[in-house]
DNA sequence: CCTCATTTAGTAGTTGGTACTAAAATCAGT
DNA sequence: ACTGATTTTAGTACCAACTACTAAATGAGG
């Protein structure tokens, strides 16, 4: 039972609620081993609601939540973009991307990122994926903080041809032509 | 306040805590012009739990969407399976799988569904995406039912060719060439 | 009027807290 | 080693929203 000074213990003690909202002030004090008033005490200074305020949160945040996790997440965070010319994105594998039994990462999870990366760096209503043709040189594995690279070819007629490169601590590991069809009409029927 | 017998109350009752948990007792009995107790037998003979338990019910499912959304539902259910010849999968488009503006779905959901049943239909430890060749035919809107079908073409030196179709009504929609590779070492490092 | 069902009242106990006071333990600096 | 501040515990009173129980009041029908 390794014990913690105040501010250690407090970082851990929002990481933990933040991943667990379901925890009562009773068995974080277990967790810790110190008292109960100890960790009220820490909710007060870290203005943590108590549990019932907690979980009612969760009950009311709603669509929001899975809407943001199955789009956003899948998607990579980007971290640089010239419109129509090129852009970089930040995608970290987690738990939910790779294959339980080896820890390598699901092909299509490389993909999403090259993929929103391109609709991203398109500057119109509509972005559109066409046709790709991708390789996937290397294996991706849990924790691994993907770079992907999408460079503008050339844009013209509707349409647009993409380079992708993505790479982990400077190693490639998947690469993608990809040919998107734009317009700028955003709300059409196909 | 038109007073209800206990049968017609019982069944308003049931409807009101469904399509809103977060009603206190108390609440109830102002509603119903009634005694918090009778309520209280009320929600004892429906069996219906207190409101801290619903609301937990509400946040606990909540999570579990959130989690199957961004792991499972991505990939699609399989529906019918031979393995390494062919199999097909169903995966329904959802909010979270299409660009907000004009409902249509995003490419790498497509692929995911795909990639992931090339992946199921190979009947070894480890299968992982080599490269593909993919076309995007027609959009796939919100509530559209995708069938995807994979037929293995030849499978020999640890290479499997798989060739991918995906039909909305019968329509094709998205067509992929893939190259896997597959190993009967499960938990190999690459 | 009697009787059975229904409703209401009231008490004790529970969980998971807030808000507060005060004592004890720990630590930091001189 | 001593002092003063910081941190941790302990303890009390109170709250919401209950459960579980007992018991009384009210209805409604034969």
């Amino acid at each position: 039972m390794a014990k913690y000074k105040k501010s250690e213990r407090q970082e851990i003690l929002l990481e933990r609620i933040n991943d667990d909202p379901f925890l009562t002030d009773e068995k974080l004090a277990e967790i810790f081993g110190v008292s109960i008033q100890t960790i009220r005490l820490d909710r007060l200074e870290l203005a943590i609601p108590e549990l019932r305020a907690r979980i009612k949160n969760v009950a009311t945040e709603e669509v929001d939540k899975i809407k943001s996790l199955s789009l956003q997440e899948v998607t990579g965070e980007i971290i640089d973009i010239e419109l129509n010319s090129q852009a970089l994105s930040l995608f970290i594998i987690e738990e939910g991307h790779v294959f339980e039994r080896n820890q390598i990462a699901r092909g299509h999870f490389l993909f999403a990122q090259a993929n929103s990366l391109c609709v991203a760096v398109i500057n119109e209503p509509l972005a559109l994926t066409k046709s790709a043709d991708i390789e996937f040189k290397r294996q991706a594995k849990l924790h691994d903080k993907v770079i992907s690279k999408a460079v503008v070819n050339n844009m013209d007629n509707n349409n647009a041809s993409i380079t992708v490169e993505s790479k982990v601590e400077g190693r490639l590991i998947f690469k993608g032509q990809f040919e998107m069809y734009y317009s700028n009409e955003g709300d059409n029927n196909g």
